[in-house]
RNA sequence: GGCGCUAUGGUCAAGUGGUUAAGACGUCGGCUUCUCAGGCCGAAAUCGAGGGUUCGACUCCCUCUAGCGCUACCA
């Protein structure tokens, strides 16, 4: 059964405000890319837990694949994270007293080893010399025999002083052990999950006695995760649905050193919508990567938006919600348990409102795009901040879903001009076309710089009753003489913002070229 | 194969025995008497299937099916 009060360590934390100090949750990456979109889900709402109880989030680098690792991997994924507004209370550079923050650190400090001493001392744990070949050809030989995979335990039946013996026989041949975890059985694992409700796996489904640290001498994911946990001292653990296997084993090694286990909550993935999996790194054909999004000009508020209500849902029927929003109204309790697509529509809708709730602040971004496409120097644009912000707006940034979308909106007529096709030629030249143009170039002329949106409209419909010209035959002609197109934005507003020296040379051209 | 989890429209989803089964994205249609964008209005679901329980089931139970996840000296 799911409900909405969480036991930590004994006592319902809605109920007593004062009893929240004790939350601490986590977010632990391991440092192998850029911050994914699942990655940023799961930090999101591990912070939202946090801030919602007013417990502490921290985050620690789980760096125990060296292999893996790559050089930037953890800068990136904090700056993405703060990027997106998150703060958090210790990090490998902010350490509070539970450091370090790094597994590989910890390891160094030998923070690990005691643990797993104390482990073989009770005899819970023991040194395995199997190679990954012995390892390869019994799997193999389960399988052809349409078995579960399983580790085979080497040395049972033995005593104590017989094992010693045979790991010493092990090391003359020059064999390098890891340890494993002697799994016990005949025991069920459950839990009250916070999403998911009650889980309960049998030992005999983990697959055997599993390794707890490597032959180099590093701990392994599911054991380093449970010692940093507890001296950490972290409470509740929110985590994807892909972590519900690795609950029972990490319970495990929690009860063998007599700690108290943390609450767990697992969370639905999100999936890839086209290939219906578990959204992955390797998938091509989706941006996976919150660096990816802010780079085509998504805000961090839409991003935070839009995956906070991925698999999570609020009690209204508003859907555009800040950080500050999700964290008064959060709710583990309406956290779903089926998985989601990821719908890369919605998120452009919800981004096109946070841009237009937010355009003011937008708008220098919005610029930029201009300059580094070319369209516009640096120094022009910063004289000409106003202007450029009107040509924006008219230009039609309301029905964008992302700022690097401005510059193809703006880029005809603002900055340059299309080819004069056959079509416009047509409209240009026919009757009522030559009539339209003489007309439009008289009033046109006429007006003040200063004239204003309105104005231009009056002067087109002014036109409209007088030559009895409408739709198309009367509009075309008008936008070919000004800005070389047949469709756009509203045209009595682009030709406020048209400078109109280039205005009248256009037109110029127009007539001399085709009006003679 | 085994174990675990999940199942409301193309998508995200509300819904906890009695509702016309919310809302949003997307799609389609109409209007906004130049186009595009925007705005406004409107349309579309036998609640995975089959059995029960009940006066009554999207809601409870059972079976099936499908999907996903895990099954490493990766995390």
């Amino acid at each position: 059964m799911r409900r909405k009060c969480i036991y930590y360590p004994s006592r319902p934390i809605n109920t007593l405000d004062n009893m929240t100090e004790d939350i601490r949750v986590r977010y632990a990456p391991s440092p192998t890319g850029h911050l994914h979109i699942g990655n940023a889900r799961t930090a999101i709402f591990n912070w939202l837990f946090a801030r919602h109880y007013n417990g502490q989030f921290i985050i620690r680098i789980e760096d125990t694949d060296s292999a893996r690792n790559i050089a930037d991997g953890e800068k990136s994924q904090l700056d993405n994270l703060a990027w997106l507004g998150l703060d958090w209370d210790e990090s490998p550079e902010k350490p509070g007293k539970y450091g370090p923050y790094r597994q590989s650190e910890r390891n160094e400090q030998g923070i690990y080893q005691p643990f797993i001493d104390e482990l073989l001392a009770k005899g819970m744990a023991y040194k395995s010399y199997k190679t990954s070949e012995q390892l390869a050809s019994e799997r193999e030989a389960q399988q052809a025999a349409k078995q579960a995979p399983h580790y085979i335990y080497e040395y049972e039946g033995m005593t104590a002083e017989e094992r010693e013996a045979k790991y010493e026989e092990f090391e003359a041949q020059g064999l390098k052990p890891v340890i494993r975890f002697r799994v016990p059985e005949d025991r069920t694992y459950a839990w009250e999950d916070i999403v998911k409700g009650h889980i309960e796996i049998s030992g005999k489904e983990i697959g055997g006695d599993w390794v707890i640290q490597k032959a180099d001498g590093m701990p392994t994911y599911n054991f380093a995760v449970v010692i940093d946990d507890h001296l950490m001292a972290i409470s509740h653990v929110l985590r994807g649905d892909d972590h519900v296997s690795n609950t029972p084993k990490q319970m495990m090694i929690f009860e063998a050193l007599g700690w108290d286990i943390p609450q767990f909550g697992h969370m639905a993935l999100i999936i890839n919508g086209e290939t219906g999996k578990k959204l992955s790194k390797r998938d091509e054909n989706v941006l996976q990567f919150v660096e990816q999004y802010k780079e085509l000009g998504y805000q961090p508020q839409a991003m935070v938006n839009f995956i906070g209500l991925l698999g999570w849902s609020p009690k209204g029927e508003d859907e555009i919600f800040s950080l500050d929003e999700f964290k008064q109204m959060f709710d583990e309790t309406r956290l779903s348990k089926a998985n989601a697509k990821f719908d890369q529509k919605k998120l452009e809708w919800i981004n096109n409102q946070w841009m237009r709730r937010d355009l003011d602040n937008v708008m220098p971004q919005l610029i930029r795009e201009l300059v580094s496409a070319g369209l516009i120097s640096q120094s022009e644009a910063d004289n000409k901040v106003d202007w450029l912000s009107q040509v924006i707006k008219v230009a039609g940034v309301e029905g964008i879903s992302y700022t690097r979308e401005i510059v193809d909106l703006v880029r005809k007529p603002f900055f340059e001009l299309n080819d004069i096709t056959d079509e416009m030629i047509t409209y240009l030249t026919s009757e009522d076309g030559r009539k339209v143009f003489e007309a439009w170039e008289t009033a046109y002329l006429a007006m003040p710089e200063t004239a204003t949106a309105e104005d231009y409209m009056n002067t087109i419909r002014h036109i409209q009753s007088t030559l009895e010209i409408k739709g198309r035959n009367l509009w075309n002609p008008i936008r070919i003489a000004t800005t070389h197109e047949v469709q756009g934005p509203n045209l009595p507003e682009m030709l406020v913002v048209l400078d109109r020296s280039k205005v009248i040379a256009t037109m110029n051209q127009v007539k001399a070229t085709y009006l003679v």
